[in-house]
DNA sequence: GGCAGCGGTGATACACTGTAACATTCCCGC
DNA sequence: GCGGGAATGTTACAGTGTATCACCGCTGCC
């Protein structure tokens, strides 16, 4: 499980999300099935964050057709492993480029202009939210921490016209 | 704009949140109208988040039938007077104790067990949210942050038994 | 071989959440 | 009275998610 500080420059490529899938699922004795794979490989292709039924109607136009509801089986095996995570302001979902359990003091960056989705995270942060559900008596077992705003792209883009 | 650390101890009743809602829209030069009196009620009077068909049906089993679509209004005019909060997670409108506007560092707390929704914030949280945001480049204008898990009253009353 | 059990998928239907569009009412200022 | 704006009523619909049952393929077991 290895930590980021501030933004998360790793991005990594499609083939190298399907590889680590398919490693961690075999690592876990779980199968990684073909319609697994395909909606894991249309959420990491996707720039940004992907609605179930675009996931459904993207995959269903190469042939076959698929229901929504397989779509959503599949996301919440993904997501169950840690791969793909759901951004809950915009019912929608991204891959996850690290290994990280859900509720670890990650952050999405939600960009409103460009539709991007980056993940922060930083001890500082997740020290402080810590703190304040331990004096509020308060024990967690999920958390969603969600910012929607301009990233740094888009601010410059906007400042140049 | 007052601030808490730490567990929002500040129970208001139903009736002193009627009340400030009324101020506040009079201050501001708004209609508090008789429906969004009653949203305003409905939402405050219930233990626990409400979702808008919950409150539409409420408000229609007491004689007069109120469409969801009225309720929605309602509610996003509240909600942009600070007077209720949407959770993301549960799709549920709570009724917000203090005058703050949205993104302000706030967090909620909700519990899996007894349903209810309480609001934390620090000073702490914030700024650590903030730097990591600046690190990262990015520009916040709105945050979600919640956090599903046990309160205090449900954790103890699970170890008596 | 046959057979129960189980996980994954297909398919249909449905519930829940939210919004668009347009008609109506009410109130205020002129 | 009359135009105009804000609030509400009404209908229809789009988007999101789940329940249910059937089916298929595999595995273990008799």
């Amino acid at each position: 499980m290895h930590r980021h500080e501030g933004h998360d420059a790793c991005h990594t490529g499609v083939g190298d999300m399907l590889a680590r899938a398919e490693t961690i699922c075999r690592e876990r004795g779980l199968q990684f099935t073909p319609l697994r794979r395909d909606v894991m490989e249309a959420v990491a292709e996707a720039g940004k964050a992907q609605g179930a039924y675009d996931i459904a109607e993207k995959l269903s136009a190469r042939g076959k057709r698929v229901a929504p509801v397989s779509v959503y089986r599949a996301l919440d095996f993904l997501m169950e492993q840690g791969l793909v995570h759901r951004i809950a302001s915009r019912n929608a979902f991204i891959p996850c480029p690290h290994g990280h359990a859900p509720g670890e003091g990650v952050v999405f960056l939600i960009c409103r202009t460009c539709g991007v989705v980056d993940e922060a995270s930083s001890e500082e942060l997740e020290d402080g939210l810590d703190r304040t559900l331990k004096r509020a008596g308060f024990t967690p077992a999920h958390s969603i921490l969600e910012v929607e705003g301009d990233c740094g792209a888009c601010r410059e883009r906007r400042q140049d016209s």
